[in-house]
DNA sequence: TTAATAATTGACAGCGCTGTCATTTTTTTA
DNA sequence: TAAAAAAATGACAGCGCTGTCAATTATTAA
């Protein structure tokens, strides 16, 4: 059966106190004996488990990923993302989907976190964004990385992997400046999520930059849905028509709000690109299935979430590796929703 | 800190045996102690432990959720059902995305199941509907519950949870026949899915029961995406035109297909629901997000999952409870894709 | 060279629970 | 009523590992 501590004892001619030195990297082996037997551990396959490390030793050897689901397909990407982390590192992920608007969130995941002896959380918006709730969290004796929007952390509550969203959204802008539009038009996404904010700052940004004068008329209030970038697109094209100032372009926040933008010019008869060129964010599945397809901005969410697991399990491991806050700036795609203006 | 075996032996009086009798609800305790037991596990809100379980008993309390990816919307909703029972059952659940089509899928699972110790496994499409994938997994000492598309299990490798289909389909058909349609076309999901297979039979069954002529000509065979229910409209509305027998609704396999045809139709000027009906299946956030939004089919996914999972958990405790293969049938949602002929 | 110090290694208990088997208590049978 | 059988309970080892601390070996200083 299952190769256990004492099998490679026996191999590597050592005590199995000796064998947990190596597995876990301490300090105090012969290089010699090190290697003896980490041969062994080799030649055995042998793979140390998970409940009997849990059960005897202090340290734990499960992360927890708590989630408040924006959006399936960006949960499933960082599932699966912390999932390969926690493999090659011989952790476990336990998943937690809650809800962030509940009344008892926090006394819930305080529970849960206590009773499953965990030793991280991985963290991302909204859950990520509420002040309140992270502290909450790090008053427990668990590490955290929270994945935010933003250039730099917010604190020093937690380490952070930060996407920054407002140099995409300054990136996308300056895409579509460079098509020669200047009547360019903003869908927001929920006011409450920080990305809604950093990529209204980018947007803002690359006009200065190119000293196009900014049109707050040109900026509609939405929220992260389809039926936004419908009524959005309606009342910029419809209404805003009347002042003369009918956007040649629009900067959806996200691919959602594009998909109804893309829907609500077809039902005005607006032809993409040519009379109007649409930008999403996020390069959701979405923007891949809509007509034409959507320029956008991919963020490697796969991999912003593993990084974000390493960095939390070096963090239990009080690995002192310098902590690289790492920042992932979206990169531009473009596809067939933009054109010359 | 938290409560252990020997604080509630203590508390009630008995030896850490009895305790952990009353607590795996075994035999041979007599009524007056196991009360007294529970009423001390009540109070110290005592709560085995998992790792403890694992490594000191040859049961196992993990299950893993095995999946490869068809709809990130679908495997959140059964991650959550399963989640919901475990909880309840004091279970742990592993995820584990994979990839069916890979050469080593087989391979890799077992490695997995073997390492973690794990107890059963619940697989939905398209993995349950892999004849020798499943047999792999029945080989290995665990137990299984599959999901999957049909009126009654296909074989007794294991206890199914059925999803109906067929029944659905033959529903939603039936919808569009009482307002009125007899041309009434089917864009196919993917030939190898039996949700596809099976919707088909049952709009073939609600055809005949209305004796409607079939017509192979409003058939087209597609695979569950966007452009394939684009690329099928068009051609049903514009190709099919010249033989004069122009659909006057389509049942979309799912809801992309749905949303596909939608937008082709939007693309002809042919309004929905005016001039066509179109209807989706699956109920998922998509089919709310069209315009108009679309009549489908909803299944209940998150008690399906946590149906699957209970059901996993009894065999796995080897209660015999005549293993009642559950079968669900999708309900009609009407709304505002679908009106009178 | 030897004693003192540091580095390396191992013996052993114990984490919280279950499985085995012996012991005690209760019930049944003769 | 006593003996036999059955039911209920407990003592104890041990699952695979880590933590503590003692024992051994290597290294340095005197």
């Amino acid at each position: 059966m299952k190769a256990t501590i004492n099998d490679v004892a026996k191999l590597a001619g050592v005590s199995i106190k000796t064998v947990s030195r190596v597995i876990n990297n301490e300090t105090s082996v012969r290089q010699l004996t090190r290697e003896k037997v980490q041969q062994a551990v080799d030649e055995l396959k042998y793979q140390p488990n998970l409940s009997a490390r849990n059960l005897a030793g202090t340290k734990s050897y499960s992360i927890a990923y708590i989630y408040d689901n924006p959006n399936a397909y960006y949960i499933i990407d960082m599932q699966e993302g912390i999932l390969s982390a926690c493999k090659q590192q011989g952790f476990e992920l336990l998943i937690h989907p809650c809800d962030s608007k509940s009344q008892g969130v926090t006394e819930e995941v305080v529970n849960m976190v206590k009773q499953a002896r965990i030793a991280g959380l991985i963290l991302t918006p909204p859950l990520s964004e509420m002040p309140e709730f992270v502290q909450s969290m790090v008053d427990l004796d668990v590490k955290v990385v929270r994945i935010m929007s933003g250039d730099v952390a917010p604190d020093d509550l937690s380490p952070c992997v930060m996407v920054n969203d407002r140099d995409a959204a300054q990136t996308i802008t300056q895409h579509l400046i460079d098509l020669g539009h200047t009547n360019i038009a903003f869908i927001a996404g929920d006011a409450e999520h920080m990305s809604t904010i950093e990529r209204y700052k980018g947007y803002r940004r690359a006009l200065k930059a190119s000293n196009i004068a900014f049109n707050k008329d040109l900026v509609i209030e939405g929220e992260y849905s389809f039926d936004s970038g419908v009524s959005g697109a309606k009342q910029l094209m419809v209404e805003q028509s009347n002042k003369h100032v009918r956007p040649t372009a629009i900067f959806s926040c996200n691919d959602e709000i594009a998909a109804g933008a893309l829907f609500a010019a077809r039902l005005m008869n607006i032809s993409i690109p040519e009379q109007l060129s649409i930008v999403g964010f996020e390069n959701s599945p979405f923007s891949r299935q809509t007509w034409p397809k959507l320029t956008t901005a991919d963020q490697p969410n796969n991999q912003i979430a593993e990084d974000a697991a390493n960095l939390l399990i070096s963090q239990i491991r009080k690995q002192k590796n310098p902590i690289t806050i790492s920042q992932y700036v979206p990169k531009l795609i473009v596809r067939d929703s933009t054109a010359k203006c």
